[in-house]
DNA sequence: ATAATCTTAATCCAGTAAGTCAAGATTGTC
DNA sequence: GACAATCTTGACTTACTGGATTAAGATTAT
């Protein structure tokens, strides 16, 4: 039960996009260089996150990538959801019942219900929020000086 | 982000026993066809629950497994975490900080916390509750019938 | 034109998941 | 004591996935 580094990565580039929102294209070089991840990868990742429509990608010199969206309209539930694929997948969920023995419907409410409570606590954060907490951190750390 | 059959085989066997519990040892190869799971594979799981300490196997004729405490006494939590290892594990919480990027302890704490619900979510299940659940259920049959 | 940049697909390696198998150890029962 | 049932262990297999690299190609600003 863990985050694969492509939601990791995918989620801190999407963040970093977010700090930079309204300044233009980023390119992927200056994303991989910032939050230190292979930009072979990286743009794997830049990739299905603009097939998602989550970010929209400019070509040639000068180009680079941007948020579809305000930060405040992207939550991580979205972005988690793209970069990792459903949480609890497929066949422990209550509707592929019937071939499988009778106690597994009981679990598979437990899964569901666990899946409902992850999806609950992704989908109250954006990208907004972590911008906020950012700032919040910078303004803790500045008064400690 | 999904449970591995390890732990839905081994907690589905788990189930078993709770719903076995105060008949005496019972059989690998019962809890395998009961469930539907491959002998040799529940064999692989079996020793690690009672590594863990949470069933007791008895060799011999006559012999089996039998739940090392009372079905109330065990979570689904602590069945999960020696099944499938700790949740949101190792390098993305908190602690190995520093040599990361400084975007990085943002989403840390975001995953702490996702950390902790999941735990909650799940400590708050014991085995009785599923064996209650089931009893429930059954009711529920009968009336519809 | 050309250089910057993204796109795509092919490829690679390591690790893990899932399961099989066979030989050995333990113990109750006759 | 011998036997049979049962669990134990570890080696092994097969297939898949994660993580990453590379190289060739497409697009577009200047």
């Amino acid at each position: 039960m863990h985050i694969s580094s492509k939601g990791d990565y995918g989620l801190r580039a999407l963040f970093d996009l977010a700090q930079n929102y309204g300044a233009g294209p980023i390119q992927s070089e200056e994303i991989a260089t910032r939050q230190g991840i292979p930009v072979n990868y990286l743009n794997q990742v830049l990739i299905s996150l603009r097939k998602a429509g989550l970010i929209n990608s400019l070509r040639g010199a000068q180009g680079g990538h941007l948020l579809a969206r305000a930060p405040d309209q992207i939550n991580l539930l979205e972005a988690l959801t793209i970069l990792e694929g459903p949480f609890l997948p497929g066949d422990l969920l209550p509707e592929s019942a019937a071939t499988k023995p009778e106690d597994w419907s009981i679990l598979a409410t437990v899964w569901l219900n666990l899946r409902k409570t992850i999806e609950a606590n992704l989908e109250a954060i954006t990208l907004e929020d972590l911008c906020q907490r950012k700032r919040d951190k910078r303004g803790n750390v500045m008064y400690h000086i």
